[in-house]
DNA sequence: CATGAATGAGGGTTCATTCAT
DNA sequence: GATGAATGAACCCTCATTCAT
């Protein structure tokens, strides 16, 4: 008897997302560069062989990581408030409804930052990593934007950029420091940082 | 006729200095990870062999490149200013004084940023790493000690390094922006961000 | 309801024949060395495993393919003369009614070549080569006996493998060439060399 | 004590002889395609990677190889004959002096033909193959040029492209054939193929 | 029979490091 | 010290073939 075809694309879309596991957790032990493809494959439990069969390359892995990790970062965000009124209430609570989930979703995630936290991004990852820092650049912006409507754009687009470069450079500390007052105290910081800096235009 | 001792020593620490430049220069150009030691011992204009006649390893060669560069960085901030006063005056002052040259240094050390700017350390680079980052965190604990004595030890060692994190992830921006206005600009926002950040305590 | 054998049968012959066709097709494309299986069965528009239900390995699709293009130019043959007769007449217009449907097949079917039209065969092809240029060579020689009855057997074999010899080597020519003036002037070059090398004992 | 510059580059160039040997010897065994990069290391008793110290890729060492012959045939030619004097005395004269040398060539060296001889060349061989066979069409051509000044230049070039192809197809069979008589008559009559095609115009 | 995922050996190539000269 | 050839493990990827469904 023939497996069905939905079946089958369900057994395919599981392996896929079991790759993308597996690849996740390569980029959390050894990061971006020193993640093999046959690391992945072993640690997917698949032969190296497989691998391909599901991806075009090496990049075609990482990208697909870093979309699944766009789109499971806006559920989450979904999930934890109405993106619609996101932007609204106090600044201090906007950034606990915006940065709380965020922070939930790298620490869940090991391998976000792998990809999500690059600072000095090189040649050679560019295609994986901008558009996941777009992604995350646009919804800032516009909570910005909802929430300081006169301000000009290519100030707003300024800001939204210089805060999430900030969230970037801190988030590797949060995720390493474990987990209670030690984490809570780095969170602290880094919205009391945000905070600060965004008062004045947006609070 | 042998070659005196001093003499010979003073070749070969023109030779690591010209291979440490070589090395600044490739990692400039391709990033961290992509830097081969063939790539540095050519551009140094040796062979391969000789690099590791002046280093153990290629690790070797990156921690010295950021001991060199924590010196350079050093000199020139003493260059710039009198350290020891280098704490003194209003906060923007103390702001132009610091990051200014380090803003220069910087730009006309290509390389310095692929070492440096790190904000997701992979284990393999710590060693080289963390030393520089230390060298800096420790300089700024120093002048923030100065400004504000009484502020707990544990809180201004977290200043400090939320500090250095900000300034990490501002700083491929800065270089990448044509100079003039547009980085001008990105120099602005960072001293607001680091200002906002620092007044209460440190203003 | 159970398919009756006839019509299974009819269509997995139907079924190996568009494996076939998919197989000259693919060897047309890339050549003898770079057709994979993975390829063929693609442009046969059935899956890899399918492939191996019809035919026991790669070398084995080749063999088959090879075997059909003999069987399709014999026929070819049959149609555009009366094979008893193909030896009479004057040796020019023998050779034209030999070479004018090989070459009329050759056009047509561009992946013929590149099973038959080899010079220096590797080891790995010659399972499949070898037996497609012998019944070629034996059709050439019973035409040539036929001409010369009292020519040596010997020799005639020889000159019937030097002339298919010669015939491969300007077929590739032939078929590159633009059809039209351009053509033509290579095959009327082709029945030159042909035509006086077997003039003295043939014609 | 420093081994001199000629003595290293000797040394070098001793090695890339190896190579290329060994290439010549994998050819002549498996032909163009099957033959690997690890088997031709292997044949020269390096390392894989040390052949890519001499050779950039797989195809520079098959240009390389095939660069070699034809500076090694044209030697043979010079030693064999006069060059200049090529084209002079009777045709079956011309023809013994220019195809013995060659004749031998191939016996000599069995991985010529692998390059050489191929009728229809794959897009990925074309490199290394189509400077081989343009260098002898141009020798050969010269020769016509010398025996039939007035003949147009387009029809001199078709013959001597002809000759060539005729040469490639016969040669296989004269290098397979057991030395002695069994190959004298394939070596009789593939001058009797190029005597005969020749005459009218170059005889 | 059909499917397409799975396999795994092997391909070309790179690169940190060593070693004979 | 200097050289550059030598090494060999590891990398990414391909492909003929098999197998569970």
């Amino acid at each position: 008897m023939v497996e069905s075809g939905v079946r089958r694309q369900a057994r395919g879309e599981r392996r896929m997302a079991e790759i993308l596991d597996a690849a996740a957790g390569v980029l959390a032990d050894v990061g971006y560069d020193a993640a093999t493809t046959n690391a992945i494959a072993a640690r997917a439990g698949i032969s190296p062989g497989s691998l391909y069969q599901f991806f075009r390359n090496k990049d075609a892995v990482v990208e697909a990581l870093a979309q699944r990790f766009a789109a499971q970062m806006a559920a989450a965000h979904s999930n934890a408030f109405d993106p619609a009124a996101a932007a609204g209430g106090a600044l201090g609570e906007m950034l606990d409804r915006v940065l709380d989930p965020l922070i939930a979703f790298n620490v869940a995630n090991p391998g976000f930052k792998a990809i999500f936290a690059r600072i000095d991004v090189p040649p050679a990852a560019r295609e994986a990593v901008r558009p996941l820092q777009a992604a995350v650049v646009g919804r800032v912006e516009a909570i910005l934007a909802a929430r300081a409507p006169d301000a000009p754009a290519p100030e707003r687009g300024r800001s939204a950029r210089t805060s999430m470069q900030i969230v970037m450079a801190m988030m590797p500390l949060i995720t390493a420091a474990p987990a209670g007052a030690e984490r809570e105290v780095l969170v602290a910081e880094l919205k009391t940082v945000l905070g600060r800096y965004l008062e004045p235009v947006y609070g």
